[in-house]
Formats: structure tokens, sequence, C-alpha cells
DNA sequence: GATGAATGAGCGTTCATTCAT
DNA sequence: AATGAATGAACGCTCATTCAT
């Protein structure tokens, strides 16, 4: 079996195409663009991915196993609750740095107007990470550590809800611009005080106690 | 037929843009499509805006004015800073059932990709709210009702970010859903428990003492 | 309501589309060289018909009413059965000149593989000829005048046979060049004299008395 | 000539791709198909023929010699004019239920647009047996046994004729669906009986005398 | 000015052909 | 010499934009 696209230019493939989505959404994207800065042919795409949408579905595949490994990672630290959050908040830092189109293209996700894509795309994007933040917090829940009257499963949404402002914030030019306005180019570039920030206003808003 | 369009006419491309522009899109939206349910034609909506592009900036425009609009009255009903917060997310609720079109419109120009683009954007739209914010929670900083080591611009971003998520979930399917698979559809749907908890969240979040 | 197209080049559709189809058959034909050789744009050619099935349909009704038109021309012109058949030929070869095309885009859709879409075809376009014809010859029949032992309708499908070999001879390339091996250049130049041939064959086969 | 694949690869590419032709016509036909159905690669089709025409070339000529053989083996057992002719339409009836796809290839080929391609394709194809039915039929002719105003190369054509619409009814669909329109399904599905009437009808049509 | 039919570049996709292995 | 993955021109079709009326 002999192959002339490289594993570098099936990456390149994904990894282009990942960008194109994040730049111009689904619609927008063109595959004769992605072909060309992927530096391969047009057809060659049709022979990995059956479909536009396929090709799409494989890097949105891509990014989400990228951002479980970044959190479970995360998770993995051990530690209490603040210092899972710093974590998670750290590496997130990080993942925005290294692949800003994943965060760009799950943004443009979130902007799909077909409900019942949109639900499976919600399903498939949001049930990980949903599970394992109502698991923590309900277990600190049980334990008394956080606000008794904050429903958990609404604790995580707020949780989640702040680290995904943090993760446009660091990756979608209208969101960084969002946060200079509010906090000034200087604490806005502070990713260490931005991390201190947060975490504070999440452990509070959650009524942590040590 | 040679008459003017009347103002009604005018208002209704961008009315009707608009929900096309939310309901599908920039690329989705159809030009043809807009003027048939506008009640116009093709062509003259090309007398009144240079190009689809301005098309859609008109109907941000107008978007942005309506959410000002919202913010602004929720603002000015006065009280302290829990019933302003109180006022702005069940403000904000209903004017997402009323016209969930203006919040997608917005969603919509946050992936804006040219950072220049994207810049002057948010500039318009971010800087009034981060404004108010900000002087609201620096002078309750100052007073010592909050977390004195929280900054108050933060602060403000924090607190805006989790009332532009409440507006995504109000009036965005993949959002809509993400609420549910967090929260189920029985929390999710019940606004009144909702806005408790989130205003709980918040004033928790700020350290806020009466 | 104004129009662009004129009258004349929306026949022109319909004519180059017809040449198109009948050289290059349904799939060969390309729509931008039939816009092109129209002397039109690819996209007002969809503003007539749905799609490129569409636009061949309208070449085959346009076809099918002019042999229709050719056909009952010569049926009305009464007289015995020598003389409808006389009538038939010479019409039929007149037609061939006028319209070539239409015979040879005949030709290509019996060339059709899909089974449901050839039934369908054959019933629109043979059903009404079918008809008359049997028509004809079993009232011929029934009066004793043609060969007893011949069924009427077998006998209207060679009669058929016979014409529709015809008409290709005088449309299609190929069938033209066999009638020049069979009958040489002089005898099938010669319309008046292949006419009395044909008419003498097919009044034998049919067995016919006056 | 060097080669590798075996000459029952080789064949296996001619029959796969003649059923391939027959069934989807020229340009439906797809090489890849063509190639795996053989059961050979895609690239060493090239290395027999320049191209897909060539290689439907290559198609025309076997299927071809195929028809030349069953009717000179109709033709050669001898006995009068009847016999040959029943003869003659019963073989073509086996071979088409046999190989339809060689009578499809053949009517595929009548179908090309190009005139001096045709002409050559006519001359090689139809000759030989124009010849034979000529000489037949002026050797009736000249022992009076046939209707002495036709002439005997018309009278051959015409023959031809209704042989190779026999053909069509029996190998295409439409010509199939053409024949059930004219005589019903229970006489068109009666070969026996489509065989009498077809002798009947010609013999008839030559004024063929014992 | 208002109209909406016409335009044609550009889309997603296919497939005859090539060529590195 | 055989392979089959890669190529890219060409397809049917769409739609933002133009312009004759």
């Amino acid at each position: 079996m002999l192959k002339k696209l490289t594993e570098d230019q099936q990456a390149a493939i994904i990894e282009k195409a990942t960008c194109e989505f994040a730049e111009k959404g689904y619609k927008g994207a063109g595959l004769s663009g992605i072909a060309k800065s992927a530096g391969v042919s047009v057809g060659v795409i049709y022979k990995y991915y059956k479909d536009k949408e396929e090709l799409f579905q494989a890097c949105v595949s891509k990014s989400i196993a990228y951002l479980d490994e970044v959190l479970s990672n995360a998770g993995q630290e051990g530690g209490d609750l603040p210092e899972m959050i710093r974590s998670l908040i750290s590496q997130t830092q990080v993942a925005c740095r290294e692949h800003p189109e994943y965060f760009r293209m799950y943004h443009q996700i979130t902007t799909e107007d077909d409900s019942e894509h949109a639900k499976h795309m919600a399903a498939i994007i949001e049930a990980p990470s949903a599970k394992a933040y109502k698991a923590v917090l309900k277990k600190a829940h049980e334990e008394g550590r956080i606000d008794g009257a904050l429903d958990s499963s609404a604790g995580a949404l707020f949780f989640d809800n702040l680290m995904m402002m943090l993760h446009y914030s660091y990756s979608c030019p209208y969101y960084a611009e969002r946060m200079n306005i509010y906090c000034g180019k200087k604490l806005a570039g502070n990713k260490k005080r931005m991390e201190d920030q947060m975490v504070r206003f999440i452990l509070n808003g959650l009524g942590y106690q040590e």
C-alpha cells in the first residue's frame, strides 16, 4: 500500500481545515482554500473524508480530543477544589495559545442554527465536561464545602460559563478586545493575575470553604 | 413604480434581515429571501446598503441599540447591587424571549475573525456596559462591599461573562441545549430559579456584603 | 414584469440544449456549453428550469409536440392506408431535414439504462403513435384489408420500427451511412424512390388489399 | 507484447467494461468501477488502452465480432429464405438473452455524432451483413421469388431494420417497454409468436413466393 | 427611484488520467 | 510492469451583485 500523502500532509488537511472553519464558519469555509493551504489537491480530501461535513466532524473530533486531554490532565493533578480550578484555568490558557483555532471553531459551532444538529454537537462537546464538573461540585456540595443554597449543576454551568469565556478571550479577536476593554491591556495581558482573579471569583461564587 | 421606500419598508428590511442572519448566519442568509420577506425588491436593498456586509452591519447596529436599551433600562431602576443584578437578569430573560434574534446577531458578531474589525466592533458594543459595570463595582469596592482582593474591572468582566452566557442560553439553540445538559430541563426551564441561582453565584463571586 | 431574455433567447436555450443532448446524450451534455451556445448565462437557465433534468424534459416535450404535429398532419390528410403511409413517410423526411436534432435526441433517449426512467420515457414518447397506428391497423384488419394471420398490434410495431429506422437514417450520421452502405448513395439520396420502396414493403408486409 | 496481466485478466477488462458501458453509457461508465470489477488496477488499463475512448472502441470491436458470429452462424444453416429468416430471428433472440450487453454496445455506437467516425464504424459493422443480405435477396429477386418492384438493396435494408429493432427490443429497456406498449406483455413476452409474426411480416414485405 | 431577471464567479463534488512507488 | 493514491479540470448548481426597464 503506497501513500503519497504523508502523515504531515494528512495532519495539515485537518489543521488548515480547522483554521478555515474557525475563521469562516462551516458554510464560509471552502474546500479549495483548505486544499490549497494544506498543499494538497481538492480531490484527495474526498479520499479521506466523504464530504465537507465529514471533514468538519473530523476537525471537531480532533479538537475535542485535545480539549479532553487538557481537561483530564488538569483534573488528574489531584488536590483540592481551588487547586483543580487553578490548574484548569492555567492549562486552558496554554491550550488557547497552542491551538486558538480549536476554540474559535468551537465558538463557530455554537452559532449553529439547526436545532437538532446543535443539540447533537452540544451533546458531544459539552457532556463530558458537564459530567466531570457536576461530579466534583456535587462532592464538594455534599461535604458542605460550597454554598448550600447553590444547586451544584447550576454552579457547574456558571463555572463552565466562565471557563468558556476565558477560552474565547484568549482565542477570538472580539473577546480578546473585550477583555482589554474591561480590564485594560496591562491586567488582561497578565495571565497570572487574571488566573488569580478568576479563581477567586469562582471560589467566592461557589461559596467555597476550606 | 416610482416611489420611495417608506420608513416601514426600510425598517422591515432590517428586521427581516436580522431574523435571517440570526437564523442562518451571515453566509447562510440570502438577499433574495430577505427582500421577499421584507416585501421589497432585491435591487433596492443595494440602494440603501452597499453590499451584504453593510446590511449585516446595519442589523448589528440595530441589535446593539436594542441590547443597550434593555441594559440601560435595567440599570436605571436604581437600588442596590443585588437589585440591579436581579433586574438585569430578569430583563434579559424577557428580552431574550421577545427578540432572540438580537442576541443571536450579537453572537454572530463575536465570530468576526478580522482583528481590526473585531476590535472596532468590541469598542462600540462593549465599552458602554463595561464602563457602567466597572463604575458600579468600583463604587461598591470603595465602599468595602465587595471582595477587596478582587479587581473591580475583572469583576465586571466576570459578571458580564455570566450575563452573556445567560443571553446565549436563552437565544441560541446550542447554548439552550448546553443549559439542559448541565441543569436538566426542569431547572433550566425554570427561569425564576435560574435567576436566583445566578444572582447568588454572582454576589458570592463578588464577595458582596450588604 | 420585465424580461431581458427575449423569446428568441428562450427558444435558443431549448434549441441549443436539444442539440447538445442529441449530440452528447444526457450525461454528456453540459449546462455551461448550452448556455454559451444559446448566448445566455448559466444562471438564467435555472430561472426557467429547475435543473438539468427539467431542461431535458422541456426539450423532449418540445420535440414530441413537433413530432405529434407532423404525425397528425400526415394522418389528417385522409385517404386510404397506402396514402396515409405515404404521407407519413414523406412528412417524416421533411421533419428529419428540418429538425434532425429531435430525432437524434430521441435516439439518445432510447439508450437510457435506468429501467423505470426508460419506461416513463417510452410511455410518453411511444404511446400516442402506438395508439394511432394500432387503431388504423385494427380497422383495416377488421375490414379484411390486411393479412388476417398478422396481429394488428405486432403489425403496428413493425410499421413503427421501419418508420423509426427511417427517422434515424435521415438524422443520425451512423444510420445515414448505413443506408448508403445498403442502398448506395444514388438510391439512398433519392427520397422519392426510398419512399416508394418503403411504402411497397410495408403494404406488402401487412398483406394490404385494396 | 510484454505483459504481466494474464489473458484472462485482459479479457475480464473488456468483458466488465462492456457491461459497464452497456449499462451506464459511455459517460456514465467509470474507469475505477471497471477496474474493480475486472480485478485489476486503474493504472494498468492505461497500459493497454490509451484512454477511455480506446477502451470503449475495443469493447465495441469485441461486441461486433460476437454479433457477426451470431449472424453468420444463423446465415450458414442454409435452407430457403423463410428458414434463413426464421433462423436469424430465433438465434438473435437467444443471443439477446445471453449477451444483451453486446447489443446495447452496438446501440451505443450508433449514437456517435462525429460524422467521419460514424461512417467508419458503419462501414466496419454494417458492410458484412449488408453484403450477405443483399446477395441473398438479389438471388431471390433474380429467381422471381420476391416482389419485382422492390429493389433488393432496399429490401435488405428494411429487413435489417426490422432485425435491429428486434435486437433492441430484447436488450434495451426503452425498446423492451416500447414493445410492451405496442403488443402488450402477453404477446411481447411470447418469443415464439413474435418470431412468427415477424417472419410473416418480412416475407410478406418482400413479396416472397415459394 | 424601484424592480427583479440576468449575470458569472465560486461552491461542493466527481472522475479520467498520471506517476511515484 | 502493476498499482492505486493524487491530481485538477470540469461538472451541476447557487446567489451576491448589476442594470435595463
